[in-house]
DNA sequence: CTACCTGCAAAACGTTTGCAAGACG
DNA sequence: CGTCTTGCAAACGTTTTGCAGGTAG
């Protein structure tokens, strides 16, 4: 993937940008973050980096720069954290599903759902009078396949 | 306030319906929970309990059955976790906001934009094939009051 | 009277921090 | 070379658990 180069060629742009120092940890972190199709707790990231030396502590620092910096958001979800890239190619808003059955949390990938959403958080904004930066908005319930299984048990 | 009184009595029918046995403790959760107007973490809610004996534990496990029977809904917001009654007189579904300056955490109490959302739900729901159940949606960014403050800084 | 519930203290868990050694620029 | 970063281990705060005693139904 000639994506993930380019991505991460940005991200330590943005990394030196703001006066840090890119490390071969950092960019480990990042490689997960990047390559991963869903999101993944720390320990997840943690156990995926095998190639470079890294300490636990060191993955939460990094994830907790990333957030600052804006490259990388926290999702928390019934006692566990999530974590994710906000940047290129993400939208700037999407919906996470979390399917109570399996337990699986997926995004849901729908242009026109997201913007949906946006406009409703726009809308949400200038009647209240603030400004949203963020929205963390995750859907909880059965997806598909889960769906179909019960149904199939309970006929 | 007989609304309290009220909905005591049918959160402990819920709790007798499940084989599960009424006490004070339980009984104080409640209370606390129910003329909460804001949500609580489970140490706020231990702290506004001093009629009765209560661990911390006691707390813990109440809340954890609370969720379990449906009564109570749990939000994680980064790092902290903030308890809400789900049942009688809440929307069925309504939005939080966190405002990033001051920290605080309040309801968007506006019936249209709640139904804003919840419609928008369903149509993801069919889109998807999902079955949605429940929903997180927690908006992050600047209240009237800090916006207001920090404008009139940078002017 | 029995099953469930409680308080307490200990344990488990996830996250943060202090420090000396090491690496980046 | 100075500063920022790291790994390790200890510290920390929150949540869970085992157990003996207590209470609701």
């Amino acid at each position: 993937m000639a994506c993930v180069e380019k991505y991460l060629t940005w991200y330590k742009e943005i990394i030196k940008k703001n006066g840090i120092k890119n490390t071969v940890q950092k960019e480990a972190v990042l490689n997960v973050l990047i390559k991963a199709s869903s999101h993944l707790t720390v320990e997840e990231i943690y156990q995926q980096i095998k190639d470079v030396k890294i300490g636990l502590a060191t993955v939460y620092r990094s994830l907790k720069l990333f957030e600052d910096l804006g490259i990388a958001k926290e999702i928390p979800m019934g006692g566990a954290r999530y974590y994710e890239l906000k940047l290129f190619g993400k939208k700037p808003l999407h919906i996470h599903f979390k399917c109570m059955n399996c337990n699986a949390m997926t995004d849901i990938d729908d242009t026109e759902t997201n913007l949906d959403y946006i406009r409703l958080n726009q809308k949400v904004e200038h009647k209240m009078g603030l400004e949203v930066n963020d929205a963390n908005i995750t859907l909880l319930g059965l997806c598909k396949e889960c769906r179909e299984k019960l149904n199939a048990q309970t006929k």
